[in-house]
DNA sequence: CAACCGACCTGTTCGC
DNA sequence: TGCGAACAGGTCGGTT
């Protein structure tokens, strides 16, 4: 599933590959599912309009939202659990469950593919609305530690639902929350007003560190988590997480056996020797 | 309002 | 071997 890892490098490769292209012609699929990935247009005619025709200037990145800033608006993409970009030839056959494909003047398609339509696709102003309660990057500074520090301070929830939290934090989902927070040796459950300041410390510099280790493995492709690239590459940082989907295996600094525990509807993966 | 939880989806895995 | 249940989790919306 794209976090910010996976949604940063298709940014970087979208960056390379497709910016000062026009889009000649977009078309959404007719299918419940693909309306449902346009559920912000009632009409999705309205978004081939708004996309025909458009050029392509730069391509940034809202937490998991990648932002493509074109002439007079703004193409904003989520891919949800499933979604993914491709960049096909004109003539491919189009992979099932392709539900917008936008075809490119300097030559290929990009194609919006999401079997589970969790995703979706939106045209907006380039000020970006929609986007107004997505908390800070991880990556840009803005999340000082002093800033983390009060944020955890005025909250009673589990630190791991805290950082999975968009309006507080962008960009972090269930993978990379277990991860950080090994890298941090803090416990998924603990209260986030229970944090001394050494934690807190330990917590604001695990984030970036996990974060970019990931973009340098251009993302986590695990068992479950079908990410791929622009090309249908897989991540190659699957190999290198220390506990989400390593519960009954062996901690790698410890060697106590990795936890995974159920809680609301998701899981949480800890090493009971290192996390407290 | 803050915190929590079910629903939405389909491909894959698990158990009988 | 086959089939159905369980599982995966990002976000929205309803509830407490």
């Amino acid at each position: 599933m794209p976090e910010l890892p996976e949604v940063e490098v298709i940014r970087q490769d979208l960056q390379a590959e497709v910016v000062g292209a026009t889009i000649l012609a977009a078309s959404v699929a007719g299918s419940p599912n693909a309306r449902r990935v346009v559920r912000r247009h009632p009409a999705p005619a309205a978004l081939e309009a708004a996309l025909a025709g458009s050029r392509i200037l730069d391509v940034g990145r809202r937490g998991k939202n990648l932002v493509l800033r074109l002439d007079e608006a703004a193409l904003v993409v989520h891919l949800g659990m499933s979604g993914q970009l491709r960049l096909a030839p004109a003539g491919a056959p189009p992979a099932p469950h392709t539900h917008v494909v936008l075809t490119l003047d300097s030559g290929p398609q990009l194609r919006y593919v999401d079997p589970r339509a969790f995703g979706q696709m939106f045209v907006t102003t380039h000020e970006l609305p929609e986007l107004a309660r997505v908390g800070p990057d991880p990556l840009d500074g803005a999340m000082t530690a002093h800033r983390l520090s009060s944020l955890l301070a005025g909250h009673r929830m589990k630190v791991k639902a805290l950082l999975m939290d968009q309006r507080f934090v962008s960009g972090i989902g269930n993978i990379y929350s277990d991860e950080m927070l090994f890298q941090a040796r803090l416990h998924p459950f603990r209260m986030c007003d229970s944090l001394v300041a050494s934690e807190v410390r330990r917590l604001h510099r695990a984030g970036p560190q996990v974060l970019q280790a990931a973009i340098g493995h251009r993302g986590t492709s695990a068992a479950d988590a079908q990410y791929r690239d622009l090309r249908g590459r897989v991540g190659e940082h699957g190999g290198y997480l220390e506990v989400y989907q390593r519960g009954g295996q062996a901690c790698r600094r410890c060697g106590a056996t990795i936890q995974r525990a159920r809680w609301a509807n998701r899981s949480a993966h800890f090493c009971p020797g290192c996390q407290l």
